[in-house]
DNA sequence: ATGCGTGCAAAGGCTTTGCATCGTC
DNA sequence: GACGATGCAAAGCCTTTGCACGCAT
């Protein structure tokens, strides 16, 4: 996604644009798996950008807010995830070896959600599917 | 499950039956949806246990090393749950406007694991899936 | 008697918040 | 110029850990 694009996006939701708050969707927007606040903070050291960790939360948290991420919690891991919210339903294949995260774009549940509506009477208005195991080159280290 | 039982359970594992761990494992036993630590802690007291919330904590750590008990992070809440193992594949319903959370018994995954499989060279050995909705009263105090 | 279990207090890790200052609109 | 955004430091919350004591086997 282009610069002009970003602050679109931006000024849409009613948010400013500050170089902060740019570099962070930018960095995600590149991403194609959740990242955690603190890899945020060190990919904008990289790129000699200045910012202090607790502006890095509060511009998760705004983006969140304003659905432009997503924060997920995913087992393994103890802390927080974010992903440019990309209005696609994902799936995630995490491994457990080397904690390494791929995102999957099909969905196998579809008609079970309208399954569990009828069963429960519950309105259900999503679900969070994460696969566990090994990725190839931790399966040969391991064996 | 009786108290025998439970004191059989944790001999087989090699761990020492205390009145904590055994009340823990009962407290779990009895809950058909997974809690947090300091709920347990809580329920402790009301039985007029006296226990201190770091020894919940590490009598929940072996008792889910030996796989008696399960440690989940779910989103919705930022803290770890943790219920009895039953040996038995389980999903979760969470309802945003309440929080309560509803086992499900049946998985509507099966196959679909081995596709994955197949298509990415991992090895799965698990995963996860929660719903998320609004229960039959949460609905009802929203509309 | 030995080694695991426990209480208490303190530390740890991630995340949030208060306050003064700075930047964007 | 107004109000949101930021840095810094401190606090908050859940969870873990160190150490001395207590209890199950």
């Amino acid at each position: 996604m282009k610069k002009p694009d970003i602050q679109e996006n931006l000024k849409k939701k009613g948010l400013k644009s500050t170089k902060h708050r740019m570099a962070i969707l930018d960095i995600l927007v590149k991403k194609d798996h959740p990242i955690a606040a603190e890899q945020i903070f060190l990919e904008m050291q990289k790129m000699a950008i200045s910012i202090n960790l607790s502006t890095v939360y509060r511009n998760l948290e705004v983006l969140a807010e304003k659905n432009l991420v997503t924060k997920l919690a995913l087992s393994g891991d103890d802390r927080y995830v974010y992903e440019y919210n990309r209005m696609i339903h994902r799936h995630y294949l995490i491994c457990l070896g080397c904690k390494k995260i791929l995102a999957l774009e099909d969905c196998p549940i579809k008609g079970y959600e309208q399954q569990i509506e009828s069963e429960t009477d519950y309105q259900i208005v999503g679900h969070k599917l994460d696969l566990y195991g090994y990725c190839p080159s931790c399966r040969k280290n391991n064996s």
